[in-house]
DNA sequence: CACTGGCATGCAACTTTGTTGCAAAAAGAT
DNA sequence: ATCTTTTTGCAACAAAGTTGCATGCCAGTG
């Protein structure tokens, strides 16, 4: 059980250190990507916000929050853009989300495996890496 | 310079080999696919075969290409959906292309880096993985 | 608490991307 | 050359994402 105090003062707190007014639709999924523990895709928000906000309201809410850092996006092989939550020490820009995300192929889920660093490959000469990211696919926890 | 006859026996041997009917399309989009060292969106493809296709056939031949294991998908965090060639030895279903892909922030290239292996991570209990995917971001030789 | 400038939202209209059913055309087999 | 099966193009549709603009709401000021 989610405390919703807490939870609500957490996201005031995380609008306000990026510096954007605290609204009605920013509030709302923030606190979904808050509540969920894995990612959420765009169709996802809009399920679970109903009519309450307007489709391009959501699609801007999320550019805004990638903008600022406060989440990031993951790979996927389909097409589908998936969204989450970063660590607190992200900013607008810069990221330090170098974590693998793992894809549940049975339930569909996207978890954020914060604590698996993605590790570092020798590349054949003449590239020069600026960021690793690393998808794993297969079967989670419950699905398993 | 690529040679064109034995461009052209290949391209019907793949085909063959996967038991599909040669056609223009299917030509045209292996032949594409062939010539480009990169990796090919879906309208990569439309633009360079003009007016030639349908829309629709370019998606029903890419279809069909990544069930006979032909080509596979690549992730990546936009939500584009880009297409590589396979490895000789990826029939359908089983795909073998465990290499990790570079793609360029500079001139937006994908490249399939076939040498270098995706690495395997331990990931916390209770996960079962299946398939590990690696993607690098940076700069490619002719953009460093 | 009321006022106000600037930012966020909703709406409408539009573009782009992807899907489906069906008739015509092309490919492969005999 | 003829027949059967597969592939293609067309049309119509559905889903996903974008843009401009008027209205509404937020945060700061007095
Ligand atoms: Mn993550
Ligand atoms: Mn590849
Ligand atoms: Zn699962
Ligand atoms: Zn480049």
């Amino acid at each position: 059980m989610v405390n919703v105090f807490t939870m609500d003062a957490q996201i005031d707190e995380i609008l306000r250190k990026n510096q954007l007014s605290v609204t009605g639709s920013r509030k709302r999924i923030l606190e979904l990507f808050l509540m969920s523990n894995g990612a959420l895709a765009h169709g996802d928000i809009e399920k679970k916000t109903g009519e309450k906000f307007d489709r391009v309201t959501v699609y801007r809410t999320l550019q805004t929050f990638l903008e600022k850092g406060i989440i990031h996006n993951i790979p996927t092989a389909d097409n589908s853009v998936l969204y989450a939550l970063c660590k607190d020490d992200c900013s607008e820009g810069h990221h330090h989300d170098n974590h693998v995300h793992f894809i549940c192929s049975e339930c569909g889920k996207t978890i954020c495996l914060a604590d698996v660093t993605v590790p570092e490959v020798k590349l054949p000469g003449g590239f020069l890496p600026h960021e690793y990211q690393m998808v794993v696919t297969g079967l989670c926890k419950e699905c398993r």
